[in-house]
DNA sequence: TATGAATGAGTCTTCATTCAT
DNA sequence: GATGAATGAAGACTCATTCAT
């Protein structure tokens, strides 16, 4: 509660940040939000541009350590793949939920920001989208996927899949958005999941069920 | 040739602000690009909200138009769904490789500018999914693809795919890119639609050939 | 009467910085005292520095157009001489005298200001100064003045003189400074001059006229 | 060795001070020179103005006791005038040069200082010509100089004289000038005497010297 | 139609100064 | 004695907008 003036200042400048973007978000909206008076903005950062780099470094390590636990060491079933990356994918929703405002911050500034921290925010993103990419090789490698498609196209599909619904499940208002922002993070996961895996034609056994149908 | 200051106006307005987005470009910038004078601007249009305006009911149809020639009236076989799946995201990346401005500024403005702006810019893309998610449901209707998954859903994960992919395809640095923005239209449609339909585990027929292999 | 926006800020610009220096003076000050509103300002000038600029171009022809008069062509006698400096000592204080505001706001720059425009200040002093080395160098290359001494150091000599007795005589308020500053321009002329030549001692009639008393 | 944090602000002060000016001189900049905290800075002066008048009340008196010793007592001939005056010059160019900043901070609050210090630093100067002053009455008085000239108008050249070449001997980049900066005080101090006794036109002996080359 | 001078509210940033520890 | 966090007033500069010509 008696959190200090720095702590103030970065949770004020992120949700500001989040809310209004980088460019609209003045310090004055920082400094009043975290309720501490303009000179001390400056006591603790040089400017804008300081705050969002502390902020990003936070968030980038936490992004990280979600992603890379789906590293995959040994052979499996096709089931066991899905079931781990579904669990993946629900924590890496559960992450973002949790910090929403940072999440939101870094999507914003990756298209407006000045160019350093616009290559920041993007470099975080490159970072998560790597370690898509080498859980993509290593289940390759494992023979648990057709080696056919080139891996670089694939991560950007699933990042491209993840990170786009991840802002329409957090960020969109309810009205436009038929019913996704109500799905909990594991429901949405496992949306995401049988869409990376089997696309809209959908699993052989739902084909099945289909086809039975 | 001696295109009118309203023409010159329009165009200097849609690159600056695809290139610094809404907030960051200033009238000061429009018109110098325009090669005219700062009242001229204000003769034209009331604000920078106004210009947008312009420029987005100019794209907006050309989007769709696009988007809705692929809806399906009749039932085929699979392969022609695919087909002419990858015809209809072909052709939609072509148009927005030829409006690359405009699009990008769309993209932008969706999540930096002032509200009146982000609701056009927002409503643009929703009227694009929107016609997704008519051509996936009349793709049920008619049987070609399974019902159990919701169709809103479906259309989201579809738009986030194009959305993503147009992005990285269009304004991402090559050096960071890997080959996405080397691919034609036609075969980055190619991925995409597959990716649609069959996911990461691809289609029967080419699980088929490396089952073969 | 009816002056130009840009008329006015120069002249206000001047009156503050030569009263205030020029780091003291605020840009709020100059257009208080032009009369016009502080937008105005930057809609001619870039920032203070380029004020100054446009001040100190105008100064350093006025000054050296009054020192290169002074370039003598032909040999002629030491009292020829003599009263020919005292001309140009005294055209050179009538001119600092009608300009008093810039030639004040110079001195003070060449101590205090931003390094450019330091050294701009300098610059026009240096200027100065070369035209009294010319003028030297000519009377010493017409035999009337004796060589054994450094023309460099005697330009210096000669310019601190210029220059201090200026500075009194100008802006040194009359309390503290006895009598300089009632002097006319031609009294002070042959005051320096007098002492230029003859320094303390005094002329050679005058030596006499006191051996005499 | 182990300096208290007093000596160490005062002495940071006179080089920042000297090297920025007064109002460009920020306590944070002395503080960070002295390596002691900005709180430190106040529990030993009130403001800038404090520590300014701690070091002018420094440097005052040593130059009024260089200066007070030119003072004559007795009659000589011309030619010891001379010779003393020159060691007094020079007594007081190897001060100023020993005391380089302060007399650099002084020279530069005369110009630009608030009011107080402004008046302290003329101050101290007048003093210096006040000094003057009284050697060429003495001198007079003593029959060694002739009387028609006004001795205040005398001792503001010799200041000026004094002054200017003072600056430019140490504070004047080299490159711009010329040689001066390289003199030794005796060299200088040789220079100004003779141009202060003699004029450009030199010493009766070096008139002779010339006639006879 | 078109110009460009003029405005002034809005922001960032600096820095002397205070004060609890 | 000494620290350094905190303050807030002051000043430079930007830029959308207006308006007389």
């Amino acid at each position: 509660m008696a959190s200090t003036s720095n702590e103030r200042l970065i949770e004020s400048a992120a949700t500001c940040m989040a809310r209004d973007g980088y460019y609209q978000t003045k310090i004055s909206d920082i400094v009043k939000g975290a309720g501490v008076s303009q000179g001390t903005f400056y006591w603790y950062y040089k400017n804008k541009e300081d705050v969002v780099k502390a902020i990003f470094s936070e968030v980038e390590q936490g992004l990280l350590d979600v992603v890379k636990i789906g590293y995959r060491q040994t052979m499996g079933t096709r089931e066991s793949m899905v079931a781990s990356s579904v669990g993946l994918i629900a924590s890496y929703l559960r992450y973002v939920r949790e910090h929403r405002d940072a999440i939101r911050l870094l999507t914003r500034c990756r298209q407006d920001a000045d160019p350093v921290v616009k290559e920041l925010a993007n470099k975080v993103v490159r970072h998560v989208e790597d370690a898509f990419f080498h859980n993509i090789q290593r289940a390759k490698a494992l023979g648990m996927i057709p080696e056919q498609r080139s891996t670089d196209v694939q991560a950007a599909l699933l990042m491209s899949l993840v990170d786009g619904m991840t802002y329409r499940w957090l960020f969109t208002e309810v009205d436009n958005d038929k019913d996704i922002g109500q799905l909990s993070p594991e429901a949405l996961a496992e949306e995401i999941v049988s869409y990376e895996f089997f696309g809209m034609l959908g699993a052989p056994e739902e084909k099945r069920q289909m086809g039975e149908t």
